[in-house]
DNA sequence: TACATGCGTCTCTTGTAAGAGACAATTTTG
DNA sequence: CAAAATTGTCTCTTACAAGAGACGCATGTA
């Protein structure tokens, strides 16, 4: 996707956001009942997206006439509607790598054990678009939907191959690059990491989101080069060198399937 | 779409729409989306939403930086974008009988090799949710969220059931009432069927949306007395009388396992 | 009984976004 | 190769939506 045209010169936090776009004011409303994951009064939203609250009403009212959002079952707590569902059925319906990703995936979490994940860029972020939990006492998944700093995963070391250093400094802040222990990583050890992820096909990463796993992380194809998307498995930290190189290849051989071209 | 805010003292063709406001040409965006079914060039979707060229180039790149649209790979073409689906995600998992019945409609189309659907109200207007195709050579299978006039279908039925006449009425239109092959139906006859399938709890209808075919619908209840959505099968209009039996008899066993309350 | 807090609706003003239209650059058609 | 149609961008005007705030009605709580 082109981002060409913000050129980004610095995006200073403008306090007071004046007169706001609708539309805006929509995505935001979205965004955040995409975070908090859960019905939520009208009044509490337009605190939560720093909106007028008669704003606030008119919108919601439009949206739920439109069945983006529906009242919650309970009360007057609004969430995602019918439609948004509906559209998001399309949108997989139009995705060939999406569909067949997802079952891939269910499938590799089932033959493995292990948690598998299908994994995206979604506006510059390390997005996880499906997930199928393992059959592990204690099953690390992250829901899906989650966005995640790309320094932070093996996904987003391959999702980035193939782009040159520009473009990967335009896609991390300075934020993204501090671990969630605080350790902070270079950008330079972070690019190396990229290049040579693209250079073996696949992208190991331990104790980086938490001391407990390690991820293991192979690109799937939308064209020959381009990585369209990543499939994962989130394994315990300490899985045998042997049953690594096992899985390793097994994804490589699924992911091989899903790629176009590749 | 009601423009519920204006009064709406005779919903006449206003064919100048003036100045409409950015949220619901974006709103239309989405549904011209959902109708046509595939990617579309931005040129062709103003023509296709009546929208003037520039607004729509506006509208179509904040939402495609949002991620609600993203631009097909081959060119200059949009369709639905990865939030959406995400979004979408979001609604399965806040709504236990959505996720559910998704599940048993799987298993009853494997269990039983007919075409099954779970279907709701969605605005006004009939939706198939979600569907699993049968295993016959001929199957009938009509897209996920297609739209049907409520009176075509065994599950409008019941899902219109427990409203009085003033509610319905308002929920079918004239045009409604009219079959696919031409034949009108009475709006007495229609609100009797209603009734009466509320009492008996299920519903058959023949050859209704199409000659071939007959639906077998039951309730699924969110709260005792009000239907929430409904589960159906679509199979042969020459199934035996024994074998229509069995199956509703199946029908109303797992969709009583889904209705809470019920 | 007063007092505070939250909800939903309404009114009025003004900053601004929707839209008309011009433009250059392609691409298509005949 | 010219004529016609499309695509993406830009500018400028004004109709209108975003927002401030008041209001009435519920709750909750001292």
């Amino acid at each position: 996707m082109q981002d060409g045209n913000a050129p980004a010169i610095s995006a200073d936090e403008k306090t007071t956001a004046s007169r706001e776009k609708g539309l805006n004011r929509v995505l935001e409303i979205l965004e955040f009942l995409h975070t908090t994951q859960r019905a939520i009064g009208i009044g509490d939203l337009a605190k939560g997206v720093n909106a007028p609250r008669s704003t606030t009403y008119t919108l919601v009212r439009s949206l739920v006439d439109a069945g983006l959002l529906e009242m919650a079952g309970d009360g007057n707590r609004v969430y995602f509607g019918k439609k948004l569902y509906l559209y998001g059925m399309d949108y997989v319906r139009g995705n060939d790598l999406l569909r067949r990703g997802r079952q891939e995936v269910d499938h590799l979490s089932r033959e493995t054990g292990e948690t598998s994940e299908l994994c995206m860029l979604q506006s510059g972020r390390y997005t996880i678009v499906h997930s199928s939990p393992g059959t592990r006492p204690f099953r690390i998944s992250s829901a899906t939907g989650l966005q995640i700093p790309l320094p932070w995963t093996a996904s987003g070391r391959l999702l980035l191959a193939g782009l040159d250093r520009a473009a990967i400094e335009a896609m991390v802040s300075d934020d993204d690059l501090v671990l969630p222990d605080g350790r902070k990583l270079r950008l330079d050890d972070f690019i190396a990491d990229i290049a040579k992820a693209g250079v073996t096909g696949y992208c190991v990463t331990s104790g980086l989101v938490d001391a407990y796993t390690k991820c293991l992380a192979v690109p799937v194809f939308s064209a020959p080069g381009k990585v369209e998307a990543t499939m994962c498995l989130v394994v315990p930290i300490d899985t045998s060198e042997e049953r690594t190189a096992d899985l390793i290849g097994l994804l490589r051989g699924r992911a091989a399937g899903l790629s176009i071209g590749g």
